[in-house]
RNA sequence: GGCUGGGUGGCAGAGUGGUUAUGCCGCGGUCUGCAACACCGUUUACGCCGGUUCAAUUCCGACCCCAGCCUCCA
């Protein structure tokens, strides 16, 4: 079998993936900050880590998979004070901090499972481990990589030399100030690890610590976290590639000035859905849910596969014509795949070119055109589905699990499709289009199959 | 401004120093009373300018354009 190779943003290169421990890897994938709902392009990157943990499960191996939730700790944009993003959705939607948090985790909770998104191993939420977030900073603070200002305890970047290698950072290149305010920060990557609540306010999510009652710090969750389950030394870490210049940056040298390591071996991100030639902002307050996918008649499968399309390396252009080929695709592909009947062998040969792809850094359109040439290859049609279901184990379109809409139509339609089969029997080929006509004002298909006639929507 | 990454046919999107994925759309055909479905076939491409090479979309350099980051962000 091809061995299995993954990108490293850490390297910048494609090597070969070998676990820490034999047998098994420990997967940590940055979550979401739950004061709303996930859009479409947060959730391309969910489907990315799905796909590279049915890759690693394709390859025999055991995964750990560990997701956090935030739902603390975020500061929103303008003023160098901030406010924390939770407390503002609380301001929008009327609920509490803690509601908000629940009902935004279960929406998007739900999103994955309608995406056919393997389940974590482990859910971990931020503000169930404010102790061990404060023990990661009281650490940092004995090693002395900590410094105390007007409104927080901060992280002293300067202090380790190789402090932004993961992003390949121009420190001296940054703008600082360019558009936050710097506060008493000394060096323009020196970040929060605890800040304090303000003392004209009273927030609802604070908790006492060493330094003065407050809240952790956005970075410090996922270094303690991790190290909690994972340790502190792991395979791999994921998220959006909006997280290598910054929150993993940071996330690293926390790690390394704490325990010593780079924190995970391997580190993966998954790059932008872009709207109209820009990233999609869960902060502009409009874009596009999975929901709205659904109301525009899309199912949640047909933005998997789409998805499925484009490297996960590489920015790609939405649209809704281009998701509608993906529709046509897949339903193709599955109405093929349901007409192909009992599984018989698995095709060696694709099933071999299939991991020859998958293994290659998750080349999953590679991965399709094989499934495609497959589809439209000379094997037989129980071995064309034999191989197909043995594929979709990495596709997750559950393909076995398909049925043609079985459509009910109103008696009206049923009776025009009589009595056009009575027309069509007569040969008065006029009434029949008639009828067809007829049929397709109320919104139905009719097709002439050998077994009769078929409607659909 | 600095840094990171990218510019491929109507759309999406792979890939490669020479034989130029795949899907959708379009076009032609088979099938059909006509269609639809399905199947078969098929047109159009590598931002711009130089360089290296027998040969460049693929390597190198300049330029133009796009995205991301320097705030929270998948």
């Amino acid at each position: 079998m091809t061995p299995l190779r993954l990108f490293d943003t850490y390297e910048r290169k494609v090597r070969e993936f070998k676990p820490i421990n034999p047998g098994k890897v420990g997967l940590y994938a940055c979550g979401p900050t739950v004061y709303n709902y996930a859009h479409i392009g947060n959730l391309r990157t969910y489907i990315f880590e799905d796909i590279l943990r049915r890759v690693l499960e394709f390859n025999g191996l055991e995964v750990n998979h560990v997701v956090n939730i935030t739902d603390v700790g975020h500061l929103t944009s303008d003023a160098d004070t901030g406010e924390d993003k939770m407390e503002v959705g609380t301001r929008r939607t009327g609920m509490s901090a803690w509601e908000m948090a629940e009902f935004y985790g279960d929406a998007f909770k739900s999103d994955l499972k309608h995406l056919n998104a393997l389940e974590p191993v482990t859910w971990c939420k931020a503000t169930d481990h404010i102790d061990e977030q404060i023990a990661f900073v009281q650490d940092l603070e004995k090693k002395g990589y900590t410094y105390r200002t007007d409104d927080g305890i901060y992280f002293n970047s300067q202090k380790l030399n190789n402090y932004g290698y993961l992003a390949r950072l121009d420190i001296d290149g940054l703008q600082g100030g360019a558009r936050v305010e710097q506060g008493g920060r000394m060096h323009v990557t020196d970040f929060a690890l605890w800040k304090f609540s303000n003392t004209d306010e009273k927030r609802q999510m604070e908790w006492d610590s060493p330094w003065g009652v407050g809240f952790p710090g956005w970075h410090i969750e996922c270094s303690a976290m991790s190290a909690k389950y994972l340790g502190d030394f792991f395979d791999i870490h994921c998220g959006g590639e909006d997280h290598i210049p910054i929150h993993h940056t940071n996330e690293i040298a926390q790690t390394e000035a704490s325990r010593g390591t780079r924190l995970a071996n391997f580190w993966m991100h998954g790059y932008f859905l872009q709207l109209n030639n820009a990233k999609m902002a869960k902060s502009k307050g409009d874009f596009i849910r999975l929901e709205t996918l659904v109301d525009e008649g899309f199912s949640t499968q047909d933005y998997r596969y789409y998805c499925l399309t484009a490297h996960y390396r590489t920015q790609m252009s939405f649209s809704l014509e281009s998701l509608d080929a993906g529709r046509t695709a897949l339903a193709r592909m599955l109405q093929a795949t349901y007409s192909w009947g009992e599984p018989g062998e698995i095709s060696e040969e694709y099933l071999q070119r299939f991991v020859s792809y998958i293994n290659d850094d998750l080349n999953m359109p590679r991965a399709l055109a094989v499934v495609w040439e497959m589809i439209r290859s000379d094997l037989t049609s129980e071995n064309k589905k034999a191989t197909i279901l043995k594929m979709d184990e990495v596709l997750g379109l559950d393909i076995s699990g398909w049925r043609p809409d079985a459509t009910e139509a109103p008696p009206e339609v049923l009776s025009l499709m009589h009595e056009r089969e009575v027309a069509r029997r007569d040969k008065d080929w006029k009434r029949a289009d008639e009828l067809r006509d007829m049929i397709a004002g109320h919104g139905y298909v009719v097709e002439d199959t050998a077994e009769g006639p078929k409607l659909s929507r």
